[in-house]
DNA sequence: CTTCCATGTAAAGTATGCTTTCCATTCTTA
DNA sequence: TAAGAATGGAAAGCATACTTTACATGGAAG
């Protein structure tokens, strides 16, 4: 799965950080979003579309996974 | 978070062990996320959405989260 | 060049998703 | 009523999400 979420960040103009205090996770947990070292679970993924005004499809985009 | 996928499951007339074979994941799984004991990662609601033809947000209901 | 700010990333620990195995309950249907 | 099919649900174990702490890197700005 891949994820639009650096680039819909940098849009905005917001900074990790900032992401990550509206959200209530971590700073880590945005890079590691976006550097796509694991996926969010639904509750953050929700949470996310949510600050951004968006579908969780428009940010998530699932490919099929290997295996 | 509530979901929808019993009364989806059902209208389609589908057993649970034959979405879990479909999905490639356990029936245990299925009874699980039907009964609300626990959500399901972003990657089986992707898989969800797209073997019933509709948006995650279609299926799972974002509520406030106690906490 | 130095300093500050934003980001990358790793390690160890906790919480949650999912599996396998197993047994109980309910519904159908013969 | 008996038997089989579908579902509920618990327990133990493994995989993954997320946290806190810590340190490194790169860019901007003095």
């Amino acid at each position: 799965m891949r994820n639009r979420l650096e680039e819909i960040r940098k849009e905005r103009g917001i900074k990790q950080e900032e992401l990550a205090a509206a959200l209530e996770v971590s700073r880590q947990t945005i890079g590691s979003l976006e550097n796509g070292r694991y996926n969010p679970s639904i509750l953050l993924a929700f949470k996310i579309a949510r600050y951004f005004g968006m579908k969780i499809e428009d940010i998530f985009i699932y490919e099929e996974e290997q295996g």
